[in-house]
DNA sequence: AAAGTGTCGGAAATCGTTTTCAGACTTCGA
DNA sequence: TCGAAGTCTGAAAACGATTTCCGACACTTT
């Protein structure tokens, strides 16, 4: 029925040219009250919204964002992007969202299909660290881009938001040490993965300075799924003397070792103590709940916004280029309590 | 550096005129071969990639569909949409998702918002029913569109994909009656949630069925929020006699029940027996594993973008307008064993 | 009275494509 | 050999906005 009505339409229908329409509607100066109000009141009749196919090709801009991530099926990565999305909403911006689908080959690809919709800005969360091809295309593409808790790229535009894993890591392996544990086990994502560098980083400094040695049989990465988790939890149960205490890096990896540990019917808190490295509902729901590390995904997500937006404002002016926000060890009784070993 | 080339730079380097450009790069008939050679070839020598704006403008669809959801926090929904997405993407659609925040109200701006980015297809999962306003601009707008999980809307383009929330609930009582249970609480989300009205009216045929007064006072609602799910499973939990087993609609209501259950020191799989609506991994780690409904969210989404392909290709002929997906009644510890009340 | 200032309309350029139209050239059958 | 049909190609018109330029007023101000 009613098609959509273009500029010429609200034009007609106030009596007033087509330049005058535009000019009253983007809140230009010189033009008067009256006038203004015509055009809203027949924009309003005709129920007028600029064509934003013709609106973005001129004015060169596409008010969208895109969002790049691994797998928005993690509940951590869905919960920072909907804080994320929210204020960019607010702000004027739709966001497009292309998930990699975990595989960091396929970074490059979905960043260029981004590009390629002309995006005004970028956050990038993808999976695993992005390999070269990607990497380099966010440099050139000279697109704001805002890095969430992934690795910093040089850029003129580019901007990085992070959590500061390694202090509660540290935190962490001290408060095992102070229960009496000498046998640490950590299990991280993929190699190549940022947070996951961090962690483990963290973790061989902090058993460093306890002057605990290392034991890299107690030591493994596994990918993004949980049964991959599972088996590797499985295979570092397999090494004498047992860890007393796990380390394990991210929520899927949780879940898969929870499961490995049921398997091979290991008490959580009394067998083996657990640090987790996400505080998500299971981390209190299970019995006994587990140690976890907190940090505000809402103000992550919203950090990330709010650092883009700048960033497409300013046009390259001064701004903090990296901000580090804090994390919080909670700790619960899956590792509260004194190692018998 | 390189600014991005133009048609008019291809067609200059090429040495033809732009409108063989466009023909040889959109294969279109009656362009010799000797042309569209050299054309490939100054296109890939420049790096030309068609500017979407434009492209889109002229062609009058986006090749972009809009997603919205209530919450992508909602690991379900989340699934759902990478799986769909997927689909989309192979098929050449980028998906800009909006989320409503599980506001119904605001379900209509965000529709009017994708309306205006001239989506090529709409798949609707917002989080309560849309009230009148969204329902009716669905119905005018013309764009081919998906209901997922959601009440079905009249109109020429519009489909809907559809778990069989029904069977399972009405197998799920008939399995708790069967085991003796007679007091069978009722968990749902908000009253006109689509999913909550399909699941709480088997629930009350069932309980008929089986000869069972329905007591009122075991029947709630809650909103989309672990803490309002946790309240109203306390206010349950306050009549006498106490139901010997309680079912969950949905994960996030699970979240809310089990932490009541814990605060009131009632043990599943004992004291009271479980069911829950969504089998995510919190019901499988769970101690003891809790009995859920499962179904195939990768399916789900598959479907989903499936049917809005067609609903876009075929331009209204005939395909299936309401696909309904089975689900599966997966019995577990939580309420597997005789009810001694 | 001349010059400046604010307001508005009309025409036209622009953004970068796709699509239509018409002309030029080949091929082919009568 | 001539017209018709078919193949290739370029020029120009869309698509729907924003933006620029210029001219026409109606007021002030000097």
């Amino acid at each position: 029925m009613s098609q959509k009505a273009t500029i010429h339409d609200v034009a007609h229908h106030a009596r007033v040219s087509v330049s005058s329409v535009s000019r009253a509607l983007n809140n230009y100066p010189h033009v008067s009250e009256a006038l203004k109000m015509r055009v809203v009141e027949a924009a309003e009749e005709l129920d007028y919204q600029p064509a934003f196919l013709a609106h973005s090709l001129r004015r060169g801009e596409t008010n969208s964002i895109g969002f790049l991530v691994g797998s928005i099926a993690n509940p951590v990565i869905s919960t920072i992007y909907e804080a994320a999305a929210e204020a960019l909403a607010t702000n004027g911006y739709a966001v497009t969202l292309v998930s990699s689908r975990n595989q960091a080959d396929l970074d490059s690809a979905c960043l260029r299909l981004l590009a390629s919709r002309q995006v005004s800005g970028l956050i990038v969360s993808s999976a695993s660290e992005s390999p070269e091809p990607a990497r380099r295309f966010i440099q050139e593409a000279n697109i704001p881009t805002v890095m969430l808790d992934r690795a910093p790229v040089a850029g003129e535009r580019v901007f990085a938001v992070q959590s500061d894993h390694e202090s509660s890591i540290r935190e962490a392996v001290r408060h095992l040490v102070d229960n009496g544990h000498r046998h640490i086990g950590f299990i991280g994502g993929p190699q190549g993965f940022y947070p996951t560098q961090q962690r483990f980083r963290a973790y061989q400094e902090a058993l460093a300075e306890a002057r605990i040695p290392a034991r890299a049989e107690l030591i493994r990465f596994a990918s993004f799924t949980e049964t991959d988790a599972y088996a590797e939890a499985l295979l570092l149960m397999r090494n004498r003397p047992l860890p007393t205490a796990l380390i394990v890096a991210g929520n899927i990896i949780l879940i898969g070792a929870l499961g490995a540990l049921q398997a091979r019917q290991l008490a959580v808190g009394r067998d083996i103590a657990l640090v987790a490295c996400d505080d998500i509902h299971l981390t209190q729901l299970y019995r006994p709940p587990v140690t976890a590390i907190r940090r505000d995904l809402n103000l992550l997500g919203k950090t990330a916004a709010r650092l883009l937006l700048q960033g497409i404002a300013n046009n390259g002016n001064r701004t903090d280029r990296v901000i580090k926000l804090p994390t919080q060890l909670v700790i619960r009784e899956s590792s509260d309590y004194l190692c018998d070993g």
